[in-house]
DNA sequence: ATGAAAGCGCTAACAG
DNA sequence: CTGTTAGCGCTTTCAT
C-alpha cells in the first residue's frame, strides 16, 4: 500500500494540512511539529503523489515536446539529439520533464490521442506543419505553445525560428575581414536554395566585392571534391578563400586542397556550415557556422514557463535566432601574394 | 474557463456518471442519451482532464526514460537518437507518452526531485549506474523500472543488454561462409577489448582457422589507413577479409584498400561494427552489424507496459539482445586464386 | 441504463 | 501555527 500524507499525519500526530505545510515550506522546521512530521514522512518513506499535486495545482510541471520529421527525407539529422538534448536541459533547469514524441506524420489520430492525454502545461512544436486539430485542442485546453524550426512562418502562433540567411552573411563578413577577396561559393542546388544564393550574392556585392564564383555541388561529397579539385588546379584566379553550403562539402573541398599540395588555412581558408562532429576532429578543425539550437530551446521554454507562472495570456513572441560562428583551425589570413 | 464532465453533463441533460459512461463505451451510442452526450460534449468542445484521470485511475499512460551518459566521455553517440526515436516508436505504439530526460550525472539532487515529480507508470534506465536513491525512490512508490544498456550486469534488477560477443561471432561466422580464411581484425584496444578479442580469437579457433591476424588501430580513421595500406602492399599471405571494431576504421581500411588498386568485395571483402549512417553511402556500402536498439526498447516498454497491465508483481526480466548483421555490398565470396 | 455519492491524494482557504 | 473542510475532474460502485 502506498504512504499517504494521511499516514504521515498519523504517525505525526498532526494534521494533513499541517504535514503539507511543513514538508512545503523549505525554511527551518523550527516548530517542533514539523520536525516531527520530517522525522514521520522519513520513517514511513513518504514521497508525495505527483499526480495528485498536480490537479489541484493545475500544473504538471512537464512540456510536451513533439518533433514531426518528414518519413525519408532527412533520414539522417545530425541535429535531433542536439535539439532533444538542448530541451532537455534546458527544461530541467527549472524542474521540467519533457514529455517527448518524435511523430512522422503517419498518424495524426495517434498523435491526437496523445496530445488529449499530454499531462503537460505547454507545448512545443517542431519541424513541418501542426495539424488543425491538434492547434484545436490545444486551445481548448488553453495550453500554449510554440512553434519551433518551421519550414514557413506563421503570425497567429508563437514561433522560434533560425534566421538562415545571417549565417551567409556571417561567413562572408568574417572570410572578408580576413582579407580575402576571392571566395568561392560551394552550393547545393541551383533552383532551391535561392534565399541563400541571393543572400551570397548580394552580401558581396554590398561589401563593393564581385570576383564571387558558385558552383554547383549538390551536397555531394565526392562531386564537391572533384570539382574543387578541377578548380584549384587552374592557376589563374584561384580563390583564397571557400564557403560551403553544409560541412560535408566544405571537408571535401579540404580533402581536395590538400591532396593538391595546398595548405590549410596557409594556402586557402574553408568555411563550413552545420558544426557536424566531423568538424572537430578534421585536421585542421574546421570553421564552420552553426544553428544555436540551444537559443532555440531556451526561448520556447522560457516563453512556454511564463506562460504557465503568470495568470494572464501572453502576447505572441515571433524570435528569430542568429547563427553562430565557430572559428577553428582552417581560417585564416588571406595568403600575400 | 475549462469544460469539465460537469458541463457536457448539463448540456446533455444527464448525470456525470452517465456522460463518463457514454464518452468511454466505444459501442454504438444506440441510446439517444448517448447521442446527446456526444454530440454536447463535441459541441462544448469538452476534451478529457487526463490529470484527473491518472489521479483516479493510478495510471498515467507514460512511461520515465532517463539516458545518462558520463560527461566528456563519448561525446558523440549515433545512437541516442536511435535509442530516443526507438523508445518514442515503441511507447507510442500503446499510446504511452515518454518522459525523458538526458542526465549528465552531474546533479543527482536534480535528478531525484525529477524522479519524485515523474507522473509515469515505469521507469528505463539507459547507461551509467543508476544511484540507489533514485532506486529507493521508483520501490516506495513501487514504479516497475528496468536497465537498459548498462555497463555492469546487475542480477537484481531487471536488465535488457546487448551480447557484445555475439557481434563479433557473427562477423566471422558470415565471413567464413563466404569461403574466407584469412581475415584481419582491426581491433581498438590491445588491453581494453579483451573479451571482444577473445572472442574474435575464440571463434577462429573453434573453426579450425588458425591463420587470423590482428591489428591495433585505437579507433583512429588515420592510423587504420595507413596501417592497412602497408599490410596490403605486402604479397605474401595478404587477408582475404578484413573485420574492423568500427565502422570508421572499416571504411579507412577500404579507402585503403581501394586506394592500392584493390576491388571491393571481388579482391577483398570488409565488415564494420556500428552501422553509423556512412556506411549506407560509401562505395560499396558496408557490410556491418549493429546493435538492435528497437528490440532493445521493445523489451523493456513490453515488461514495463505488462507490468501495470498485471496487478501482481512480475518477475524480473535479464534478457540479452543478439547483434544483427547488415548485409551490405562490401562482402563477396572468397577470390578465387 | 442511470443518478447519487464516494473518493483518488493533495493543497489552500478558512476559522480558531 | 494548526485543524477542519472543500474542492481539483474524473471514474466507479451502489442503489434505483
Amino acid at each position: 500500500m502506498r504512504v499517504t500524507i494521511k499516514d504521515v499525519a498519523r504517525e505525526a500526530g498532526v494534521s494533513v494540512s499541517t504535514v503539507s505545510y511543513a514538508l512545503n515550506k523549505k525554511g527551518e522546521p523550527i516548530k517542533d511539529s514539523h520536525k516531527r512530521v520530517i522525522d514521520a514522512a522519513k520513517r514511513l518513506g513518504y514521497v508525495p503523489d505527483a499526480t495528485a499535486r498536480s490537479l489541484v495545482n493545475s500544473r504538471t510541471n512537464s512540456i510536451g515536446v513533439v518533433i514531426r520529421k518528414q518519413k525519408h527525407k532527412d533520414e539522417y539529422n545530425p541535429y535531433e539529439v542536439e535539439l532533444i538534448a538542448a530541451f532537455s536541459s534546458e527544461l530541467a533547469k527549472c524542474k521540467n520533464w519533457m514529455n517527448l514524441y518524435l511523430d512522422n506524420g503517419d498518424n495524426n489520430s495517434l498523435l491526437e490521442q496523445l496530445v488529449i492525454d499530454a499531462k503537460v502545461d505547454g507545448m512545443i512544436w517542431a519541424g513541418e506543419k501542426i495539424p488543425n486539430q491538434i492547434q484545436n485542442i490545444l486551445k481548448v485546453r488553453s495550453v500554449p505553445y510554440v512553434i519551433v524550426l518551421a519550414p514557413e512562418a506563421n503570425p497567429e502562433v508563437s514561433t522560434v525560428q533560425i534566421n538562415g540567411e545571417h549565417g551567409v552573411v556571417e561567413a562572408i563578413r568574417y572570410l572578408v575581414s580576413l582579407g580575402h577577396r576571392k571566395i568561392l561559393n560551394i552550393a547545393g542546388f541551383p533552383n532551391m536554395a535561392t534565399k541563400r544564393r541571393c543572400t551570397y550574392i548580394n552580401t558581396l556585392e554590398n561589401m563593393g566585392i564581385c570576383s564571387h564564383k558558385e558552383i554547383f555541388c549538390y551536397y555531394n561529397e565526392n562531386l564537391a571534391y572533384e570539382e574543387v579539385k578541377k578548380l584549384l588546379i587552374q592557376n589563374d584566379n584561384r580563390p583564397t578563400a571557400i564557403f560551403a553550403e553544409n560541412d560535408n562539402m566544405a571537408l571535401s573541398a579540404m580533402r581536395a586542397a590538400k591532396d593538391l599540395g595546398f595548405k590549410v588555412p596557409e594556402d586557402i581558408s574553408i568555411v563550413g556550415f552545420d558544426d557536424i562532429y566531423a568538424t572537430q576532429i578534421s585536421d585542421p578543425p574546421l570553421t564552420t557556422i552553426r544553428q544555436d539550437l540551444n537559443e532555440v530551446a531556451r526561448l520556447a521554454c522560457e516563453y512556454l514557463i511564463k506562460c504557465r507562472d503568470s495568470k494572464i495570456s501572453l502576447p505572441l513572441i515571433h524570435e528569430k535566432v542568429p547563427t553562430k560562428l565557430i572559428i577553428r583551425g582552417s581560417t585564416g589570413k588571406v595568403p600575400a601574394f
